[in-house]
DNA sequence: TCACTGATCGTCT
DNA sequence: GACGATCAGTGAG
């Protein structure tokens, strides 16, 4: 898919956490698989702060949260209930801690790629979710740290190209602290945000 | 369409 | 030893 695919420069980032979580919607994620380019638009995100208890980095850097307390603009990917991964992307200032979890993206290139991924399933439900998504972009902890802003990565992130849905917010999701905090973003309407259907209206 | 539950294992307490 | 930024399968409305 020849699709004019430009990278983010690390400069248009914008410095604030939660300005940057808003800001991802409707960017692309692109992840080179066996000479194609696989990925889509970023549907949905959510901001975890430095000094938010339902963050990783809530009790200090170690050795698996150490992707989020570099610069920003670089991929921190942890496992989940002992068998899915989570896509974040690094923010706000180093050593501050904080990140962007990517938790759906509306699959534009690379479908067959995607799909043999995931095997089964509602094809609508390939990308839905931060561990459909990570499974079917073959993200994995090898991924983590790696710069998001060069083009020639193994992952990374591009200009996006549709115009860009009205951006509905709420509280995170699957989390027990802070779970009243209006951290999470989406394109309100769009069928591939995660969630029961009034999560994404 | 939604609510509930089991699966599964690395990380931190 | 307990828990978690989740998912797929099942069953009810």
């Amino acid at each position: 898919m020849p699709l004019p695919l430009t990278p983010l420069s690390r400069g248009s980032l914008p410095p604030d956490p939660i300005a940057l979580a808003r800001w991802l919607i409707g960017k692309r994620v692109v992840r080179p698989l066996d000479g194609a380019h696989v990925g889509g638009r970023i549907v949905e995100t959510e901001a975890y702060l430095d000094d938010d208890p339902a963050s990783h980095s809530f009790r200090g850097q170690n050795l698996r949260n150490r992707s989020m307390f570099g610069v920003r603009g670089n991929a921190y990917v942890y496992r989940i209930y002992g068998m899915w991964f989570c896509f974040n992307v690094s923010a706000g200032a180093p050593r501050e801690g904080a990140a962007v979890l990517i938790r759906a993206i509306e699959p534009e290139f690379g479908l067959d790629a995607m799909a043999a991924r995931r095997r089964g399933g509602d094809p609508r439900d390939l990308t839905r979710g931060p561990g459909r998504l990570c499974a079917a972009l073959a993200i994995d902890l090898q991924l983590d740290g790696i710069d998001l802003c060069r083009a020639n990565g193994a992952l990374w992130l591009a200009e996006g190209g549709a115009p860009i849905g009205p951006i509905g917010t709420s509280p995170r999701i699957g989390i027990t602290k802070a779970a009243d905090a209006p951290l999470r973003f989406y394109e309100r309407g769009n069928p591939r945000v995660s969630g029961p259907k009034s999560a994404r209206t």
